[in-house]
DNA sequence: CAAGAGATCATCT
DNA sequence: GATGATCTCTTGA
């Protein structure tokens, strides 16, 4: 157990596998405001979550998933409550949560956390220190938590990777269009993006 | 500051 | 063989 678990007033509280089955949207807003856990053989990290997108299932021309049913998109049309991590751009791993029923595939990104705990640890896998640049992208955060494809399907009902509640109330949210999609046509400009209103921690206003 | 290039590889055509 | 749910560094105003 974390030495902070202890010393919470509220309870840390391990999101179920019901909270994933809900619709993508809502998690995704949902997960603004609930702490990221990553355990590690060289240590915990945990992050505020500040940022997330929606990708919502076969018809979204933004989410994988629109190219159908493949080795790499398998994870998403699994159940939710579990971890699709991919590599992109020859460097970087992208954190995802499916979401929604078995054979549905949705998943929302965890685009930026504001770190909470384990932050000498990000500092030593990152190349820039500063504490604004630790997890404010979704490769960033994949960096400073180590997080990598070894990761691809793993239940985040598990004790390796989770998300908790600490009983904060919910964040002032704003929605915009998804970063890095202008490929998908009309569902490019859809507000499938949400941070928290107020951050310094997300990738871009 | 804003804009652009380069890095580098799994995945799908 | 092309490209991508990105990041960092460099350049130039």
């Amino acid at each position: 157990m974390r030495a902070s678990q202890s010393a919470d007033i509220h309870r840390a509280l391990k999101l179920t596998r019901s909270f994933y089955e809900q619709s993508t949207i809502e998690v995704a807003k949902q997960l603004l405001g609930k702490y990221l856990v990553r355990e590690h053989r060289e240590g915990t990290t945990v992050g505020r979550i500040v940022e997330t997108e929606a990708y919502v299932g076969p018809q979204d021309l933004a989410c994988h998933a629109a190219k159908g049913r493949t080795a790499r998109t398998e994870v998403m049309f699994g159940p939710a409550g579990h971890a699709y991590v991919y590599f992109i751009y020859g460097f970087y791993n992208m954190l995802n949560l499916v979401t929604e029923a078995k054979d549905f595939p949705a998943a929302v990104l965890i685009r930026a956390v504001e770190p909470v705990e384990g932050i000498h640890l990000m500092e030593s896998r990152r190349r820039n220190g500063a504490l604004r640049n630790l997890a404010s992208g979704p490769g960033k955060l994949c960096q400073a938590f180590g997080i990598d494809r070894s990761l691809n399907g793993a239940d985040l009902c598990g004790s390796v990777l989770f998300v908790e509640d600490h009983g904060e109330p919910v964040p002032k949210i704003r929605a915009t269009s998804r970063i890095g999609v202008d490929y998908a046509g009309k569902w490019k400009d859809k507000p499938f993006r949400f941070v928290i209103r107020g951050s310094e921690f997300v990738s871009k206003i």
